[in-house]
RNA sequence: CGGGGCGUGGCGCAGUCUGGUUAGCGCGCCUGCUUUGGGAGCAGGAAGUCGGAGGUUCGAAUCCUCUCGCCCCGACCA
């Protein structure tokens, strides 16, 4: 491809509101524009790269026994309906109504496809000689986000890879879940990407697996814990807090006193009225498990974790007090709970961290009023111990006996065991061999195409531009004619060109008439990732210049054969990023 | 949805508080000459309803009201 002949409108300047590294050079390296909050063009170099993620995706999707369809991105709102799903998108799920002839038909733009593909396979499997089978599809996806941000990273649509497994038992579902993890595993190695599986909360579905698959990036909307000693790695939400120590601190108690604390009610307010740390607080909140008002005590810093209190409840639904709720249990408006001398008696459930502070601060159960000196054993009483909160960084490690670091990271796909969920409410089921009938136990596996590119160069990129990994590159190689005027400089340059073309290999000429410094920011702004320079001064001694772009000095090859060995080291790169492969 | 910031040629910005010539600057673009290995120099040129609507005023990019859009923080994220 001829530079000239192509669109690639890089930028000196970033554009204002562009602030993370792929936001900045995607738009700089002439890789996307922006349409409008959460939608971008991706323009030619942009749609080669994507196209690039997309292919290994579909090569191992396929390798590993997905079969590839493609659904349309319309659909019925009432299969929506169905599931549920109507209203648990809420105003994510993008809903239209259009006229046709005299009756108004509703709609649906995909945010994902379980109803849509659950429908079409209880329309066509009925029988267990048809399972186990792995559907799967790339298309584009539609999701009104309340905030679409950081790029292409968070877009209100966007290219996903989803397939969808159907298994007749759970076991046979493990089976697929291990391909398609293992798959997962191929395709973002291939990608050059440094990622870690994590654990994931796999939702209100059975207690089954579910792992995503995380970039760790410093501009990641997630937050996943990892240990480097045993290699635990689990999303924030999920995240396991190991025990401590539980010896109780050893200081004098102080004497339990109220004091005034008039208008303060988070914990914020209260630690700074009454000059002490947040982690010197205890706070106490009032939730309803199944309808029961029980109390969940937690260190004023740390977060509570709907989740395990939900598991430590022994709960089916559990969500935040309502005040009504609130204040008739405790006597108190909210934000002045504490767990010594509620109104009523509830259970009270804490955090094991609670076991280690002493002389805390907590609601006094009184409006604008809290307490001091509050100690575990003297002033009040805990009926269970649990891991109730989000893990941070430098918490013990669940697994073994070393902390867990908090990293931020990006979400680039994500595997869920689902279960029978979908294909009852649907009714795909399928008849056994003594034609006893059950539901489709189902399996869903996602990958973000357009968060793998977003995620390559966040990870990989240096003050001058992006340095693309050998697979995601949208061109293998630039040739970089210094002086496209002269006639010698141009023929070198167009051979070598049609050579490497010729060899399959990904090229792209500058023909630009531009000063050679131009050429070179250029270059490095869009990050191919072996540039050719043909030059004046090497050309007299028969020679070229080549230069990965992660290599800070160039080295010179001979004119003569240069288009076999440039070639040769490009297979060499992608050999390298395929080693994966088993 | 709460908080904050910003809309001025293709891109980045100044001017707005304190209203007053033909609205500036850098980059890019076009023409010419010179230059030519890390974003060239000189000369000439094209390009803007100052996000939009309404209002105040002799006069509005500038003041007032409404509105649209973009970005960031938080909340949310099957």
């Amino acid at each position: 491809m001829l530079w000239t002949q192509t669109l690639i409108p890089t930028m000196k300047e970033t554009p204002e509101g562009a602030e993370i590294p792929s936001h900045v050079l995607m738009l700089r390296a002439g890789l996307i524009g922006q349409v409008m909050a959460g939608a971008y063009t991706y323009l030619p170099l942009g749609l080669r790269s994507l196209r690039k993620a997309e292919n290994i995706v579909r090569e191992e999707m396929n390798a590993a026994g997905a079969v590839e369809l493609l659904m349309p991105a319309i659909s019925p709102i009432s299969l929506w309906e169905q599931t549920g799903r109507a209203e648990a998108f809420g105003d994510v799920l993008i809903k239209f109504t259009i006229r046709r002839q005299n009756r108004k038909v509703r709609m649906a733009l995909g945010p994902t496809h379980e109803e849509v593909i659950t429908d079409l396979v209880a329309r066509h499997i009925s029988s267990y000689r048809q399972l186990p089978i792995t559907l799967y599809q790339i298309q584009t996806k539609f999701r009104n986000e309340e905030r679409p941000r950081f790029g292409v990273l968070r877009t209100s649509e966007f290219l996903m890879k989803d397939a969808y497994s159907f298994d007749t038992s759970v076991e046979s579902l493990g089976e697929n879940y291990k391909k398609m993890y293992a798959a997962y595993c191929r395709i973002f190695e291939r990608c050059g990407l440094e990622y870690l599986p994590v654990e994931a909360e796999s939702g209100p579905i059975g207690g089954d697996v579910s792992h995503e698959f995380m970039v760790p990036a410093e501009n990641g909307e997630d937050t996943l814990l990892h240990c480097a000693e045993c290699g635990y790695a689990a999303n924030q939400e999920r995240a396991e807090v190991g025990a401590r120590d539980v010896a109780p601190p050893d200081v004098p108690l102080e004497e339990l006193k109220k004091v005034d604390t008039p208008g303060a009610s988070t914990i914020e307010q209260v630690s700074s009225f009454l000059g002490c740390k947040p982690q010197n607080l205890i706070k106490t909140l009032i939730y309803t498990a199944d309808g029961k008002p029980i109390a969940v005590l937690a260190r004023g810093d740390h977060e509570a974790n709907e989740g395990k209190i939900r598991r430590a409840a022994v709960a089916e639904k559990l969500e935040l007090a309502d005040p009504e709720m609130i204040e008739r249990v405790t006597g108190a408006p909210v934000g002045f709970a504490g767990p010594v001398g509620t109104k009523e008696k509830i259970a009270i459930l804490a955090d094991r961290d609670i076991r280690q502070m002493a002389n805390s601060v907590t609601g006094a159960n009184a409006a604008d009023a809290h307490l001091t000196g509050v100690n575990l054993g003297r002033d009040f009483e805990v009926d269970q111990f649990a891991d109730l909160r989000n893990a941070v960084d430098g918490d013990p490690c669940p697994r073994c006996n070393s902390q867990l670091a908090g990293r931020h990271a990006i979400e680039v796909g994500h595997v869920f065991k689902l279960g029978t969920k979908y294909s009852e409410a649907l009714s795909a089921r399928f008849l056994d061999d003594r034609e006893q009938q059950h539901p489709i136990v189902m399996g869903c596996y996602g990958i973000g195409i357009n968060r793998i590119i977003a995620a390559a160069i966040e990870t990989s990129h240096d003050e001058n531009g992006i340095i693309w990994p050998v697979a995601l590159a949208p061109y293998e190689v630039l040739l970089v004619p210094l002086k496209v005027t002269d006639e010698q400089t141009m023929k070198v340059a167009t051979q070598l060109h049609d050579d490497l073309s010729a060899a399959g290999i990904d090229v792209l000429l500058d023909d630009r008439d531009a000063r050679a410094g131009v050429k070179f920011k250029d270059a490095d702004l869009i990050g191919i990732p072996l540039r050719v320079v043909i030059g004046p001064r090497g050309l007299k001694q028969g020679q070229l210049e080549i230069k990965w772009r992660w290599e800070k000095e160039p080295r010179m090859i001979d004119r003569d054969g240069a288009a076999e060995l440039v070639a040769e080291l490009i297979r060499c790169k992608r050999k390298e990023s395929d080693n994966s492969r088993v």
